[in-house]
DNA sequence: TAGATTGTTAATCGATTAACAATC
DNA sequence: TAGATTGTTAATCGATTAACAATC
C-alpha cells in the first residue's frame, strides 16, 4: 500500500500538526515569489536560506501531504505551488462577505488579497441604510436584513467580521444558521459556533502588544548598561 | 537571594519563551474584560475555564515574571492587570508614526487598538501632496520628505508601516537612521534591519489561509462520506 | 555511474501538563 | 487551624533538528 497516498488522502489533513498549518501560508508567499522571478526549481537547503529556517524542516513539513520533490534534484517549483495551493484551498472558489464597511472592512475589500488567494468576496451588509446600495471597489453593499436571504440563495463559504464586538456574537449566530461554515472574526469578542464551524480570530492588537514587549525589553537592556 | 526577583529585574525578560510572549496579549484582554466587569480576585482554575487553557499554564506562565499571586486566594485583578501591562510596556508612553494613509492607514488610525495600549500615534506621512497637511483622527499627516526631521526632532518608538511595499525596505532604512527601533511591518515585504531594531510583521492573509485550510478539511470529510 | 538531494527515522530540544509541597 | 490555591519540580508530550539510506 502507497503509505504517502494514504496519508493524504484518506486520513485526510487532520493529523497534520498545527505547527505545520501554520507555516503553509509562507511557503505559499515564497513560492509565489519564486514564479515571480522565473524559478524553475529549488532544494531544501536554497529555500531555507531564503526563508530562514532549516532545510529539515521544509522536507519534513513537505513530506507531511506527500512527496512532492525528487531525490538528486530538489523541487519543481510551479509543481509545488500548485500542490501547496490545493492543500491550502486555493481554487476552491471559497466565496465570502463582509459584515459592515467601515475603514477595515473597506481596506480589506479593496486590498489585492482576497483575489490572490482565490476568494471571491460577493458582497458587503451594513445596517446604515444611506450606505445600502453603494460599491466598494465593485462590490455591492446590502442591508442586514438581507443577510439570511442572501447567504442561502447564494453559496457563502465564509463571513468576515468586521462590525462592532457588541453585534458580533448575534451576527455570528445568524451566519451559522444561514449555512456560512468559516468565520474571519475580527471583532475581539470571542464566539462561540458549533464545532463544524471554522472560526478563525485575528487580533492585531496581540501583534503591536508583542512589539511593545520587545521594546521594553530592548529598553531595559540599555538602562542596565 | 530571591530567586523571582533576579528572574524579573536582573536577568530581564530575554529568557522567557516566545511561547510564553505570544500568550501575554491575550491575558491583558481578559484581564480588562474581567476589571470591566468589576471582578477582584480570580484563581488560575477560573481564569483557565474562561480562556480554556489549563490553570497549569497560566500559573507556568505567570511565574516567569515573578509571583503575581497568593497561596489559598488566587490572583488579585487589578494587581495582575497592572503587572501585566507593566510587562507589556503599557505605560511607557511609546509613540508611533504612521506610513501611508491608505486604507488600512486609516482604519489604524482611527481604530481605539493604539489608546488601548499606551502607545501615541504623533503623525502621518504620505507622499501625495493634496493629503498632507490634512488630519485623519486628528493625526496630521505630513510629507515623507520631513520624515527623518520628525523622527529625530521628536521621539518616535514605533513606525506603522503600511505603504506599497516597493518602498518598504528604502523607508525601513531611512526610519532606522533616523532613530526609530520599533518597525510594525504590515506590508508582505521582509526587512532586513540590525539586530537592535524590532521587526513585527503582519500577514493577515496568513491567517485568510488558514482559515481557508480548515475549511477544505472540513469539505474533504463531507466527500468521504 | 557519481553526485545531489529527497524522504524518513532517530535523537534532541522545548513546551505543556500533572502533581504536590509550600503557604496564605 | 483547615481549606484553598499558588509556585515549582518532575513527567509527558509534541515539535524540531540531525543523520542517513533511498533514489533520481
Amino acid at each position: 500500500m502507497d503509505k504517502k497516498k494514504t496519508r493524504y488522502t484518506v486520513e485526510g489533513y487532520g493529523e497534520v500538526s498545527p505547527a505545520v498549518i501554520k507555516r503553509l501560508p509562507r511557503y505559499f508567499r515564497y513560492l509565489r515569489e519564486l514564479i515571480r522571478n522565473g524559478k524553475l526549481r529549488i532544494s531544501s537547503g536554497e529555500l531555507s536560506e531564503m526563508m530562514h529556517v532549516t532545510a529539515s524542516q521544509i522536507r519534513q513539513d513537505l513530506n507531511c501531504f506527500g512527496g512532492f520533490g525528487q531525490q538528486g534534484y530538489g523541487y519543481n517549483v510551479n509543481y509545488l505551488y500548485a500542490k501547496i495551493c490545493e492543500i491550502l484551498g486555493v481554487g476552491e472558489g471559497f466565496r465570502a462577505v463582509v459584515i459592515g464597511t467601515g475603514n477595515l472592512g473597506r481596506a480589506l475589500v479593496r486590498s489585492p488579497m482576497f483575489e490572490k488567494r482565490g476568494v471571491d468576496i460577493v458582497a458587503m451588509f451594513d445596517v446604515a441604510e444611506n450606505l445600502v446600495g453603494t460599491t466598494v471597489a465593485g462590490v455591492e453593499v446590502l442591508h442586514m436584513d438581507a443577510l439570511e436571504h442572501f447567504c442561502t440563495e447564494n453559496v457563502v463559504d465564509i463571513a468576515v467580521l468586521t462590525l462592532p464586538k457588541e453585534y458580533a456574537a448575534e451576527v455570528a449566530e445568524r451566519l451559522v444558521k444561514a449555512g456560512v461554515s468559516g468565520i474571519w472574526n475580527f471583532t475581539s469578542k470571542e464566539l462561540i459556533c458549533p464545532a463544524s464551524v471554522i472560526v478563525e480570530n485575528v487580533h492585531i492588537g496581540d501583534s503591536l502588544m508583542t512589539l511593545c514587549y520587545e521594546l521594553r525589553c530592548l529598553n531595559l537592556q540599555e538602562d542596565e548598561k
